[in-house]
DNA sequence: AGCACGCCGACT
DNA sequence: GTCGGCGTGCTC
């Protein structure tokens, strides 16, 4: 029997930026709900949704003590998988436990709006779990005789799902050496020992033939997560996968957060993916979670690639993950030629006015001519949109920048939809102005654009080809999925043939009349601010690379570059995917980059550019301290710097960068730092910290 | 995140 | 005099 006279203590996590969870009184007589059930509760002068975290043995100090209204879920909303990393996340990631969770739960789930709450409530009580063998008859099963390598790799799968042991597998397999028809009957196995499977891709609409191919062979049974659903369905498809009622789920990285309970099988489809890498609030990489979950679960865990990421390797082969290598199949191993072109003028003047545009090499033109006069496809790749990505006056060098960033702004002659509207456009906050041939500085008419991007290349192409078709894809042109999938069609049909596009162009997808690839500007990838710049480039260019040349036609690859001496292409020339990652190794290794090193980067911003330097420099002194407390000198701190783009959104950005081969001491630094944050620096300034960043934009 | 409190500028 | 700008601080 129940104690009439005491009455519980729940803790309750918040959507809100603090810590940790708050401590509420039960109403006398009523027990505490399960934990990962939503309460409603008062919060200062309103109510909020929250969840229940478990129960509270003492009162904290100097509070009071306030109590439940309302317990909103009869059952857990939340399973306790997903709770589990939750909890991994919000320490790991020094990220508050209730944002973490609003991350991961779909939108209005936590929203305090009665109606909503109560429509949740009653479906949720209609729902009841049904038996995870429910559709396994049903769905047709495949006949395919498996290679060496694919039997290889689901005999030693098999066996770890079954015995339910966690087992992290780095699968390195070539293009086209059927890493798919292994995540296939993974699944199915997993399916068929009771228990549920995840598949996680870089982007959804990339990889259609893929998310096809599991939606054709598990039915009903797959549930996919993509980002054209709405509010409404989202709420739905999770309600559906926590009820059980779809045991596999594909979905791209906010799948990680996906509500399933005894999961036997998580897959991560091209691992080195930088999408994967969240860059915004709760800066989580998809991939590593999936393996942290995978090990709470006593899961197998396939990371499949055909570039693996640098620490996937490292972990592969410090034996810490089972690697697998999946060449590809004899039959059809016509590598692609790859050539370099060297695009510096080393010191000669350009040719006044010329027939080729300045972003064509002649080898480039000539093999374009060539392959489109035996009525094959040419892919041609630059990571740059637009049509010109600066514009300044030449009367009195006036540069059009964005009001709300330290950057100059793109000129798009086709903004979004088929209009043919001139204007100029930030990438990065979406700003933008009506381009006017007038300087509103000087009112000279002399304003040039300069620069080029996809958008021009296909202008330029229309010229040099009237009789051909040309297409176009980047983030403008395929801003709807259909338009996407039309273009991609048309290129793989050989309707269109010339397709230009930004890495889009370098996911999935075989087109059988491609033989020309030409990356148009490889040093676009390699500047990047990024420690692992070389690396992405490598994997950009393998990709791109692997488009040219399947089947019977043998390609060939053409890579424009102002750095032809950089390590990166001599290894690519030869498709020495060893070569370059020994290469890499050793580079890393000597600078305590990751994957020996580990890093953290500590973003400053806000308003006032003197409270922010300000906060930054206090920051790095503390952290010195705190360093040659903790670490003993084994960590690093560099800065406080501007960051690339000093001014973003109308905010200034500083950073201070911590690095250490000690990941014990490193996350000690920052945990001083972040958990006295409110000491010595004011709330005007905001610190987001990037654990493990990639990019230190 | 909201929401209130509080401390300085331009108004009926 | 006070209306309101937003910088600052708190939420069990």
């Amino acid at each position: 029997m129940r104690d009439r006279g005491k009455t519980d203590l729940l803790n309750v996590v918040l959507p809100l930026p603090i810590p940790r969870p708050l401590t509420y009184a039960m109403e006398q007589g009523t027990s505490p709900p399960s934990a990962g059930c939503r309460v409603l509760v008062p919060v200062g002068r309103r109510r909020m949704v929250g969840v229940a975290w478990g129960r509270a043995e003492v009162i904290p100090d100097d509070i009071d003590l306030r109590t439940v209204i309302r317990v909103l879920d009869p059952e857990p909303l939340l399973p306790d998988s997903l709770m589990e990393l939750l909890g991994w996340i919000s320490a790991y990631y020094f990220y508050p436990i209730g944002k973490a969770v609003s991350e991961a739960l779909p939108p209005g789930l936590l929203s305090a709006r009665q109606k909503g709450i109560d429509k949740i409530i009653s479906r949720h009580r209609q729902g009841r779990a049904r038996s995870l063998h429910s559709d396994a008859w049903e769905t047709p099963r495949s006949n395919l005789r498996l290679t060496r390598h694919q039997r290889k790799a689901c005999d030693l799968v098999f066996p770890a799902i079954e015995q339910k042991r966690y087992l992290p597998v780095l699968l390195h397999g070539v293009t086209g050496s059927g890493k798919t028809e292994v995540y296939l009957r993974a699944a199915r196995h997993c399916l068929d020992s009771g228990r549920r499977a995840l598949i996680m891709v870089p982007e959804i609409s990339m990889t259609a033939q893929t998310v096809g191919r599991f939606t054709s062979r598990f039915g009903s049974d797959v549930t996919v997560l993509h980002s054209g659903l709405t509010d409404a369905q989202r709420r739905d498809q999770w309600k559906k996968i926590r009820m059980g009622h779809s045991n596999c789920v594909v979905g791209t990285r906010s799948a990680v957060f996906a509500p399933l309970d005894n999961i036997g099988l998580i897959v991560v489809d091209e691992e080195h993916d930088p999408s994967y890498k969240q860059e915004a609030r709760l800066r989580y990489h998809a991939r590593d979670l999936a393996v942290v979950r995978a090990r709470n679960q006593d899961a197998v865990v396939i990371l499949g690639s055909a570039t693996p990421s640098s620490s996937s390797l490292l972990n592969a082969r410090a034996g810490r993950y089972t690697l697998l290598e999946m060449p590809k199949r004899v039959a059809d191993s016509s590598l692609p030629k790859i050539e370099i072109v060297d695009r510096r003028s080393h010191g000669r003047r350009r040719q006044g006015k010329t027939e080729t545009p300045r972003w064509l090499s002649g080898e480039l033109g000539q093999a374009m001519n060539h392959t489109l006069s035996k009525g094959e496809q040419v892919l041609l790749f630059l990571n740059r949109r637009g049509y010109a990505s600066f514009t300044y006056c030449m009367d009195c060098g006036h540069v059009f920048k964005c009001r709300n960033c330290d950057v100059s702004l793109t000129y798009h002659q086709t903004a979004a939809g088929n209009s043919r509207k001139e204007s100029l456009v930030c990438h990065y906050c979406g700003y933008s102005v009506p381009a006017l041939p007038v300087c509103p500085k000087c009112g000279g008419q002399a304003v040039q654009a300069r620069g080029y991007g996809t958008e021009r290349v296909a202008s330029d192409l229309a010229g040099m080809f009237p009789e051909l078709s040309i297409g176009r894809l980047d983030r403008d042109t395929a801003s709807s999925r259909a338009r996407l999938e039309s273009l991609l069609k048309a290129f793989h049909s050989g309707e269109i043939q010339i397709l230009v596009g930004t890495q889009m162009v370098s996911k999935g997808h075989d087109f059988p009349g491609l033989t020309l690839v030409g990356v148009l500007w490889a040093d676009l990838s390699l500047n990047m601010p990024e420690f692992h710049a070389a690396e992405r480039t490598f994997q950009l260019l393998m990709q791109v690379a692997g488009r040219a040349g399947r089947r019977d036609k043998p390609g060939r690859v053409i890579i424009q570059t102002y750095m032809p001496d950089h390590y990166v292409f001599s290894y690519i020339t030869s498709q020495d995917f060893e070569g370059f990652y020994q290469k890499e190794f050793s580079l890393r290794n000597a600078l305590s980059y990751p994957p020996y090193g580990r890093l953290i980067n500590l973003k400053f911003s806000g308003k006032n550019k003197g409270k922010v330097i300000d906060a930054a420099a206090s920051a790095s002194s503390l952290a010195r301290s705190l360093a040659k407390r903790m670490g003993g000198g084994s960590v690093e701190i560099l800065g406080p710097a501007p960051a690339p783009m000093v001014r973003l959104k109308n905010r200034y950005r500083y950073q201070v960068l911590l690095k250490s081969r000690d990941i014990k001491a490193l996350r000690q630094v920052c945990a001083g730092l972040v958990y006295h944050d409110a000491e010595f620096f004011p709330g005007s300034v905001r610190l987001e910290v990037d654990v493990d960043p990639l990019s230190l934009l």
